[in-house]
RNA sequence: GACCCCGUAGUUCAACGGAUAGAAUAGAAGUUUCCUAAACUUUAGAUAUGGGUUCGAUUCCCGUCGGGGUCACCA
């Protein structure tokens, strides 16, 4: 059986427009028949009515005929205004599903020889992560998976934000206040505890500022002057220098957050192959500016600070290294991509950052082209929208954030009442039933976060709880569970998959499960090209869903035709090994019982 | 102010320039002596606005209105 039905018509139709109109044709729209007609495929005759001066119900009625009767897979055909549906042929359907069935890795492509490095995280680690963090971690973890089935070698990255004037925040609020408290005296994750403090540091902030306003200061005056803004700078001056007692404090507290965070990311089942830390890479750069200099890429103001003109690519004229000779944010960034490049030599790079940050990375990318690096043409920066309250954005420092971990908790919670409720596990084992609601919560967590385009901004209601009907993860996660039920009451009745190879009349439930079992490497290709773990998800709940339809219409074990129940068997089979292979492309679990 | 992104059912999301704009949820009505009802079936409900291009526009172009973001010697 060739790849697909698709290709196999194609060349098909190109064969019949050659041999009715004795002319060939670039391009034609061939797409899946709406569900109100008949047919799988549908031919879209409109674009060459000009090419062929012919109505395009001719067009269609002369390439159906020509079809029905010298292709092989096409069963039949209807022509609706110019629209050519088109009927595929049973056995077609039969050799489809076989090849389906027989291919244990179904819906990964083969290697292309090509490496990615795909950034993603990217934490500050003065504050916990919250709800935006976790759009952030699913997007690069499945997109990390999806490249891999699309045949990439990928290297999972992060570069952890792990100085500057934010974490010293944190820091002096904690020297001031703290009392020498720790997580385990506080009894909080670390992550938290340091986030405390940086909460604790904006309120005295803001107390100081109003104070010097009401002195008669003006407030962007007061912001610079508060007496705590200025002793965190001078902590960051002094980390800097190396001064042993802040660095202690800064890797005490540091250490507090890593742990926090490594429970976070245990708990969500994300890793990553290779760590940068902005402390190690913040001084990187200045040689590539050195180099830029003399290439000319680069030029010096008489306050010695280094600038690059990017008013031809349609940006402005930007900073790349201040006039006492310290690194900005976009000098780092060419050091530490210089770093990527030189441990990694990945073909591509990518790096998905919210799309506030849409204006530097044109930058970046912009100076890389000009410096002439080889990876230049191959960086891409997956630009994902915001997660927003209704109240608005959310500031961690003004506390008005969904934390991931509460987050987590409550989903784990909900999973567990309804479960209950339910009561289909009441022979689980304890610590067996955890695990399934921890399953079920990340499950409608991940899937909630995936299934937006990752482009758009999505709006996230902490007063409407995310669900776990309809178009959820809980309701494939439940479509597997229920496939893995069939597939077990057939093994303990000794029933096996079969699929005969030709006289098996296909019911259209059926065949809309096998239609769509087809599709599913087409879709890893493109959710591979666009980056989208939207598509992935998209498929995996309409397979879901033809699935269902199919279980409520057709028996699997009462139909008297031993060939349909081993039929139904095969189908199954090749249902769940496809459910599993998709929701583990969105980074997602599926449980064999719920 | 300049530049970028976005406006689709009450709500959250879909729709390579293609047929009567799909789902989910909330609403109304059904389905369980039978393989897991976290399911299935039926029903009602939307393209911000004015032009243009096209056989055909939610999609492309221009304007208006509305929302968000960026324009730091912060990261």
């Amino acid at each position: 059986m060739s790849l697909t039905i698709e290709a196999a018509l194609k060349k098909d139709i190109e064969t019949a427009i050659e041999a009715c109109f004795q002319t060939t044709v670039e391009e034609f729209v061939l797409q899946p028949t709406k569900k109100e007609f008949e047919g799988t495929y549908t031919f879209v005759t409109f674009a060459l009515t000009k090419a062929l001066r012919r109505s395009p119900v001719q067009i269609g009625q002369t390439i159906g005929e020509y079809l029905a009767a010298h292709s092989q897979v096409v069963k039949g055909f209807n022509v609706v205004q110019g629209f050519l549906n088109l009927t595929i042929e049973d056995e077609t359907w039969l050799d489809v599903l076989s090849a389906i069935h027989q291919d244990a890795d179904y819906g990964t492509l083969p290697a292309n020889g090509q490496s990615v490095m795909v950034e993603f995280s990217s934490p500050n680690t003065n504050k916990p992560l919250h709800l935006g963090h976790l759009r952030n971690n699913c997007l690069g973890d499945s997109v990390a998976r999806i490249l891999k089935a699309n045949g990439y070698e990928v290297i999972k990255t992060c570069l952890v934000n792990d100085r500057g004037i934010h974490i010293c925040k944190s820091m002096l609020a904690y020297q001031k206040l703290g009392n020498g408290e720790t997580p385990a005296s506080a009894g909080l994750k670390g992550d938290h505890l340091a986030g405390k403090y940086y909460v604790l540091f904006d309120k005295e902030y803001k107390k100081q500022i109003a104070q010097l306003v009401a002195e008669g200061m003006s407030e962007e005056e007061a912001a610079k002057k508060a007496p705590w803004i200025l002793e965190a700078q001078d902590l960051l001056i002094q980390w800097e220098k190396g001064e042993p007692e802040t660095v202690a404090l800064w890797e005490q507290m540091n250490g507090w957050v890593y742990e926090g965070f490594q429970k976070t990311y245990d708990s969500m089942g994300i890793s990553f192959d290779k760590t940068y830390y902005e402390s190690d890479t913040y001084l990187l750069g200045k040689d590539i500016i050195e180099e830029g200099l003399k290439k000319g890429v680069f030029y010096k103001k008489e306050d010695n600070s280094v600038w690059i003109d990017l008013t031809e690519e349609g940006l402005d004229q930007k900073l790349v290294l201040r006039g006492n000779g310290t690194s900005v944010y976009i000098t780092q960034d060419l050091g530490t991509t210089e770093l990527k490049y030189s441990d990694f030599h990945n073909d591509r790079y990518m790096w998905v950052v919210g799309n506030e940050q849409d204006y530097h990375f044109n930058v970046l990318f912009a100076i890389l082209k000009r410096l002439g690096r080889p990876y230049a043409d191959e960086c891409f920066h997956l630009s994902y929208g915001m997660v927003d309250l209704p109240s608005g954005k959310m500031k961690s420092r003004e506390g008005t954030v969904v934390d991931a971990d509460d987050l987590l908790g409550q989903m784990a919670q909900t999973a567990e009442n309804r479960t209950r409720e339910l009561g289909k596990i009441e022979d689980f084992a304890s610590e067996e039933a955890q695990n399934l609601y921890h399953l079920l919560a990340l499950g409608a967590l991940k899937y909630f976060l995936l299934k937006v385009d990752p482009k758009k901004r999505m709006l996230f209601n902490p007063e409407e709880s995310i669900d776990f009907q309809g178009h959820t993860g809980p309701f494939i996660q439940y479509t597997y569970a229920r496939v893995r039920s069939i597939l077990r009451k057939a093994e303990a009745n000794a029933l096996a998959a079969a699929i005969p190879a030709e006289g098996y009349e296909i019911h259209p439930a059926e065949q809309d499960v096998i239609f769509h079992l087809s599709q599913y490497p087409v879709r890893v290709m493109s959710a591979g090209q666009e980056f989208s773990p939207a598509l992935i998800s998209l498929y995996a709940y309409e397979l879901a869903k033809f699935y269902n339809q199919f279980y409520a219409e057709l028996s699997i074990f009462s139909d008297p035709d031993p060939v349909a129940v081993q039929f139904r068997v095969a189908l199954s089979d090749s249902v769940a090994k496809t459910i599993r292979h998709a929701m583990g492309l969105l980074g997602i679990e599926v449980p064999e019982r719920m």
